[in-house]
DNA sequence: TTGTAAGCGTTATCAT
DNA sequence: ATGATAACGCTTACAA
């Protein structure tokens, strides 16, 4: 009980070869006797023994480590992001570093210089700092913008601006002329899309139909406010993400509105909230996203920019409207 | 663009002062100069330096990172956990590697042997394996069971027993005579504390209120059975955790059931699915548990078993009935 | 106060 | 085919 861990020196001793030899046995890197070969590997097996990571990074080899830097976990969308990238790296051999920035630049950069000061081979970073990005893009350390579109850079993203612009085809199709935005309006490719297509279909662009704001129970008033004087029945509602419209059709339910009969809205992300809600919700195809980054990682010769297509995956949350 | 890592090696020679001083003025770990502290300070800021952390636990240092092993992500449950952990670690200024076994204890041991050599502090591990513990309790590494409770090793869980009896009780205590288990059984302390309340209220314990299964889209049937023949109204529904009460209400609902009226029903780990079901749900304290794991993880002198109560997160999926 | 040198556990380059 | 040895970048004991 409470053994350290052994070293190729010690399993060298236990077999009584030297420890270079112990090396050659685990690396295959040059010729073993047979005999020898037997014996070194099962004492290896016996103790389950495993060469020491930080010699052999120090050596100059590979770390077998990608780091995950993402800026925040309370959406679930971060969260399902780790389950998939840990797979599809494990896939490789690799080992996951995962981090949480919160949100914060001084946060990321502490983040970054860790993971460089343990020698990971690649990054993957939803990011909130250019600044940071410019300093990693100065090392040697491929990375990978996950997740957004930042000029200049590396990125394998979906294209938010497309999925504002389905979610709100998507009204449109189904007849609907006032066509509700909640969410954060700021630098949002999703509202930028929700203004083009309203602008393609000379339809209503008006305050009283955007709701810029975090959602919080707080804020109820607010949304009471904004409900106010509307013909509910009649508009559509675009959500930047599903926790948002979580809030939002839950306040609805309370004025015994019922999703997709009286209310007609679709989420963001297809997350298990948009699941159990049971509303139709525009889904980037995070797996496939994760997969793409992940294989690209390495391979980076040139600039990557990837965006891929987000899709609609429709629950009957909307119902259509006569014109 | 490209820039190999720095070393101290580097930093001293920009600042005309040898290695060893640039440790010191980073360690603080000897009287180094005014000046010279200043000059290395700034050359240190100036090109974002950290020393190669490879090096440094070579040398002896502590890594300041532990590693995270479940044995899914597909129960959101653990996905949280990742959350909380990084959150709690990252206090201390610890990293966080995260590995998914997948239900193997093949990819089990291969990840324990993987941190092993990654020279981590510390292993938080939800176990599928004693016998991969017992490697670990040979090792000198602090590891801790979390979310099991296993006879021998130091464990902080919330007792799921308990969770199966106050689930169980609060069924009984709004009127219920027929409860019904869903969920797995074999080795199931929820289970366990189900059958015990049943037993000291002397209650009906009938495998045609118990069923043992994972839940899937193609055990539809299996359900409908189930259900037939029975005073659906009467009947109390306990489940193993939140995914298996939205699968089980989503076809309950089919039926034009409504949860909370016509329908009692109580979920298990008050995820996300529970919130958004607007079901009750057994709660496990996750961040508390997590905070009391991480914090005895390093201090451990003995053998810690802490096992925290579960509470119930009610949300009217319950109606209380006449007896 | 500062520099020199040893050593952590590996891999790779020498010899033998 | 195998062993001795240097080097990776750091911390620490020792020398100056």
């Amino acid at each position: 009980m409470g053994e350290k861990n052994l070293t190729m020196k010690d399993i060298a001793k236990l077999a009584g070869v030297s420890q270079p030899t112990v090396s050659r046995v685990i690396n295959k890197s040059s010729k073993v006797s047979k005999d020898i070969e037997e014996r070194v590997k099962d004492i290896i097996a016996k103790y389950n023994f495993k060469a020491n990571e930080s010699a052999k990074i120090l050596r100059g080899n590979k770390s077998k480590t990608i780091g995950l830097i993402v800026y925040n976990f309370s959406n679930y969308y971060y969260l399902e992001m780790v389950k998939y990238v840990e797979k599809e790296i494990r896939k490789k051999g690799y080992t996951l570093i995962v981090m949480n920035s919160e949100n914060s630049k001084e946060i990321e950069l502490d983040h970054i210089k860790k993971l460089l000061s343990k020698n990971v081979e690649g990054i993957l970073i939803a990011p909130i700092c250019i600044k940071n990005l410019k300093f990693l893009k100065n090392k040697e350390l491929p990375f990978l913008v996950i997740n957004r579109i930042i000029e200049g850079y590396s990125y394998v993203s979906t294209s938010l601006y497309k999925g504002g612009r389905i979610a709100t085809e998507y009204m449109v199709k189904n007849g609907y002329k006032d066509i509700c935005f909640i969410g954060s309006v700021n630098d949002n490719p999703k509202f930028l899309g929700y203004l083009d297509v309203l602008k393609e279909n000379h339809l209503k662009i008006s305050n009283d139909l955007i709701l810029d704001l975090k959602l919080k129970k707080k804020n109820i008033q607010l949304i009471e406010e904004f409900l106010k004087n509307k013909n509910l029945k009649e508009i559509a509602y675009v959500t930047a993400d599903d926790e948002i419209a979580y809030i939002f059709s839950n306040i609805l339910l309370k004025k015994n509105l019922l999703i997709g009969k009286d209310i007609s809205i679709i989420g963001f992300d297809n997350t298990i909230i948009a699941k159990v809600l049971n509303i139709s919700s525009v889904e980037q195809p995070m797996e496939k996203m994760i997969k793409v980054a992940v294989d690209n990682l390495f391979n980076r010769k040139n600039k990557i920019e990837i965006e891929l297509d987000p899709i609609i995956k429709e629950r009957m949350s909307v119902k259509k409207i006569d014109r």
